[in-house]
DNA sequence: CCGTCATATTGACATCTTTCGATTCGTCGA
DNA sequence: TCGACGAATCGAAAGATGTCAATATGACGG
């Protein structure tokens, strides 16, 4: 696996959202990687916990027992969320760092359209 | 399967994006289920064929044929998307018709946060 | 009623995912 | 150079998923 699949995606994904018009079958493959990628409680976690820490980023040492998982396991999904463009690594030291790519939850977003959010689902803080 | 799992759940997802905070492990699982039901190429096509269409609506006879799928495998990926709560099934007469549910894909984006979108990323026109 | 047509469900199969234990790889400190 | 430690990879098991052929269900027309 040191071919081309390496390269992150997600920002890749530009340009016309689910909502305009018909998708053709490489661009619904490429979107449905990346949401794919999003689509488990593990990550979704990891996720939530990588953009709510305090300086943005975490060391991957805590999150196996953050999320009650093995470190093979954190590893394997991290992993996913990197391939796909979603978070970045860095290795610091022994240490291994995680942040979120500043615009791979977006274009998900913006791949998904671009309606406004009822009023009911809007933040209330 | 007539049970609760009939009930659908993506008007569900409320309140804090994954971006505000840690998930706990119920939020995440109930957000994990409605993106596995559109992270499918052939779903993300069923929803962009929804969504372009003239008057909002599809009859499910044309889909196999559009999206090259046997009868069965297209109903199955319909039933997935109805059960998330993202597309609504409606019986007229012989056929079935589906359209978005208004509040589905929005309630997704809104739970994927609420950053702005990069330039880039956006339409062009 | 009975046949026909549209859709859903069932059953089966191959593939993909999630998970962990064991191992390997990389980095640092002594 | 060696040992210790953090993290990735390997190998395997259990479960979920996508797909289709065959069949069942449900709705209309005659």
């Amino acid at each position: 696996m040191t071919d081309a699949n390496d390269r992150p995606e997600a920002p890749g994904l530009c340009c016309s959202p689910v909502t305009a018009g018909r998708l053709d079958e490489a661009a619904a493959t490429e979107l449905a990687a990346v949401l794919k990628a999003l689509a488990d409680p593990v990550r979704l976690q990891l996720v939530s916990i990588i953009a709510g820490a305090p300086t943005g980023e975490v060391c991957a040492c805590d999150l196996p027992a953050l999320l009650d998982r093995s470190q093979p396991t954190v590893s394997h999904h991290l992993s996913q969320l990197v391939r796909a463009g979603l978070v970045d690594r860095e290795q610091r030291g022994k240490w291994a760092w995680f942040r979120l790519r500043p615009d791979g939850l977006a274009a998900v977003r913006a791949a998904l359209g671009e309606g406004a959010v009822p009023g009911d689902l809007a933040r209330t803080g």
